[in-house]
DNA sequence: CTACGATATCGACATCGGTCAATATACATC
DNA sequence: GATGTATATTGACCGATGTCGATATCGTAG
């Protein structure tokens, strides 16, 4: 499932009917719905410091074990946050040995940034 | 356009030129809550069609008399929607006989793109 | 195989948020 | 004034969501 990213080939997330912009032309309902559903994964305070931490970490991957006691959560808390945002598409996860190290896409927040055009 | 800003206007949220970038550095908490609350008003299929809606009017701006309908939800539905984006900063309100006519604030979309840089 | 550390999932709780019907408020017209 | 129309507010319902403790799963080391 994990899909190495090829620099050429036309992106396809998983997202159906993607994007739009805001002022290009109405929203289809479908693409209302993607987008809100992006936006949902931003709309969350300890969301945007994880993904903050992440894009700007050196590196540009971080380790899980890392990230859960700069934001003052719980464990449990703060991978159900990296859940979401991998759902979104956000981040990505890999596990390398015992740990899970995220990157985040910029593909995906350049799509996000888009849709604000 | 060129309007006076009058003292009892309704927009709130001040949000000067800050919020930050996710790609720039570590976003603070004061910094991610004001984003996560300008992108929670992002975060509905509802809204985000009404404001493509509002932004690609033509002249700019629309009757709320004349979104009700093409949303397929409740005129107190779609009232409640306004008032969110209107807290948000992203449309402005002006009341012209009976009817409240909406614009788009591009200077705060762009601010929220700004953020995605 | 057993034990331990890192991460994910589960279950429960409290709060938030979208929705509508009913009602209130503002404005124009008669 | 009274009436009609457009919009906002209220109250209630209910599903979605953030949070944590407890537990399960995975991978490594011993």
């Amino acid at each position: 499932m994990a899909r190495i990213s090829a620099p050429h080939t036309i992106d396809q997330v998983a997202a159906p009917s993607c994007c739009g912009s805001l002022t290009d032309a109405a929203l289809t309902t479908a693409q209302a719905e993607s987008l809100a559903h992006a936006f949902a994964a931003l709309a969350d305070p300890v969301r945007l410091r994880l993904l903050s931490l992440i894009a700007t970490s050196a590196g540009g991957e971080v380790c899980a074990c890392d990230v859960v006691e700069p934001l003052g959560k719980s464990q449990p808390t703060v991978s159900h946050h990296l859940k979401v945002l991998r759902e979104a598409g956000l981040v990505t996860a890999d596990k390398r040995g015992i740990w899970m190290w995220y990157r985040a896409v910029p593909e995906r927040i350049a799509e996000l940034r888009g849709a604000l055009a």
